[in-house]
DNA sequence: CATGAATGAGTCTTCATTCAT
DNA sequence: TATGAATGAAGACTCATTCAT
């Protein structure tokens, strides 16, 4: 049931008094892993942090070896998650060859297969709830991800000259662009139960209406 | 259960010995608006039943004369407020003589005045920060809220005729055109301050890009 | 093997949230001659305020509608025992008829009897045992206490017209009146098991030695 | 034994990577200093081995190959400075030759030069502090220092035939000379941010008294 | 011998809930 | 009904001690 989070994600691989024992820095990512369980579950405030340590395998004194509190523990470990997406949105605005439907269409694409259903999707959830509560976190998201984010929209919609969608309203809102797949973590954490979210066909419908295409999807 | 939270909400309306002997309904509607305040600074679990009562300006104990706990408190509190939009959405739904377009229109213009900058907002809010949690809660929101306003959407898709919007799309997933009104309250609740956000012109935007108008708009 | 803490001790009788219930303000000096118990035992760091609640007969979520921490709670129990002590040196100084050598000996007599065996005593061996690492106990204990007690005995002293003591010697270091009244108390603390300390004659020991008679108390 | 604890002990001799294979007699001598900061600044119970190793240069483990545990360090650290001062005193009082009255100068000149100031006095300090709470400490420095400092005095003040002091009274509490030395160093730690004691002439004026001079000194 | 990462028992403090008045 | 003092379970965090390297 355990996931794998993406990539190198260790703060500060080697300031950090790195872990020398067992598993050099295993540790930590076990307990970044297991952080985002528990925090997933139980929202910030209502997670334990024994449940953390417990999930990860290690003593509950021990998280403090790595990081200072749980605050601290909770910002890092979203923190962590988010490096992987910005290489991403950073390769998607200097992509200039590629049309700019092309690269809106490879946004949602990324989105669907590299999101939805991974470990970035409970991170995304998070924020969502806990974000307006931890003002570091939000301008760190702020800075490193919304910002750099929306730049990169603005600048594909700009190279938009064919009247393919509305470049002049996706320039000023790129969120715009973003709107359904929130929208789509958030149901499916919310509503899945009740009425299942087909994410891929949601998707596909959101660039028929961004494309302007208008009844040419078959029923 | 119709008791119009009243826009923006005092912070505890004079306190000290002010009419100590108020009517239970007067009492429950205090309750219910210092707890939506409360829930909406520190979200649940950080929530403080005693903050919850000062601001109402009665007992700690005195919660529990009208809500057993505080989880149903949290949910009642929420729960409050769904009646006036559900009246909304009804009536939007039934009034057949209205074209598609407008009633969307429409749908947005409420958005805008009446849940932006209101109480309205602030519940929204928590149900997307807090819903996944509360099953019970999701649960009367997808049959209240939700599945009557898809149904409501649907019905006014399958109306048009036009091609002036994509209705097969919207008609499939109408979730599309909440979302963005979704984004811009959580934009609001964590990116304000950095970037603050035209929730109108974003609405407009959106609006022509549902309405498929490209350039039409005055820069 | 309860004892009695002298006079009224409360330190703001009508500010501090007066407890209401069960006994009115018997609970706070419950609290804080348990307080002196445990503290007296263990020393401040080492002592545990879940004994101080179960002495005192309270839970111990009740020691914080009285205090509102651990060290508040020390300080105000070491401050509370302070008043009757001060009200006796200002007697003290202010009984100008009373001869010098009387005015000393009735501030050792009032040590033997009304600090060594009583609860002042353990208050006087947490004040030399913990004052150090307190701060705002110490300038209070300076102010209040130590710098009115040093002046009163200047005072007296200042007084003395017959060399029936060595007043100049006094009057520069009043302190050397108190020193063995300090040591007595730790002593007592310390090595009463190996050798009982009479505190009674040492004291006469060191009044003989004050007032000059050598030889003249039979063994 | 007799390891001279210095006086003023640096913080940390320099650190980093500096000559790391020290004899292990040095290392245990560099423990103890470091104990007695720390034991010193926050106490028996408030103190982090963590400082101490720290301080002294080794690692946390390594403490545990020189001290079984804490009370241990403690109290060792504590005996090991009492040596010096048990020597001194086996001489003041096999010195048949000196005067009492010399004898007596000497003892408390001795206090003056070689514990105020000095880490000795840190050590007195501790013992007073925290001596009531380690019986094996206060039986140690009863049976090797209290017993045989009492005897010393008692001997002295057999010798004394001229009447220069009240031998009797202090044959009877040879304490009463200690007590001013206490309660400097009380003083010292409590008070002196407030009101310097001049140590010196507080022994001068102790001297005064206990040798009966009167007003001989000049202002 | 030395290290310092790991452990987990222990303690302060908070807060939902109860209940005597 | 209303109150708010009292309760005690729960959780973040610390730190003496251990032990694999």
């Amino acid at each position: 049931m355990e996931h794998e989070l993406p990539g190198k994600i260790a703060p500060a691989p080697a300031a950090e008094k790195a872990p020398r024992r067992r598993a050099p820095e295993e540790r930590q990512e076990a307990i970044l892993k297991a952080a985002l369980d528990v925090f997933s579950e139980h929202g910030f405030a209502a997670a334990r942090l024994e449940d953390v340590a417990q999930r990860a395998g290690v003593a509950k004194g021990t998280l403090y070896l790595y990081f200072p509190d749980k605050e601290t523990l909770f910002e890092r470990m979203l923190q962590s998650v988010a490096a992987p997406a910005l290489a991403m949105l950073a390769r998607l605005a200097e992509a200039e060859d590629v049309p700019p439907s092309a690269a809106i269409g490879a946004l949602l694409a990324f989105f669907e297969t590299e999101v939805i259903g991974t470990p970035r999707e409970k991170v995304l959830r998070l924020i969502i709830s806990e974000g307006a509560r931890f003002p570091r976190l939000a301008k760190f998201y702020y800075d490193e991800v919304i910002a750099k984010g929306l730049a990169a929209i603005r600048t594909i919609a700009a190279r938009e000259k064919h009247g393919n969608f509305n470049a002049e309203a996706l320039s000023r809102f790129p969120q715009l662009i973003f709107a359904p797949l929130l929208m789509s973590v958030i149901w499916r954490s919310m509503f899945s139960q009740f009425e299942p979210l087909d994410v891929s066909a949601l998707i596909a419908a959101h660039k028929d209406i961004l494309l302007q295409k208008q009844g040419e999807r078959e029923p």
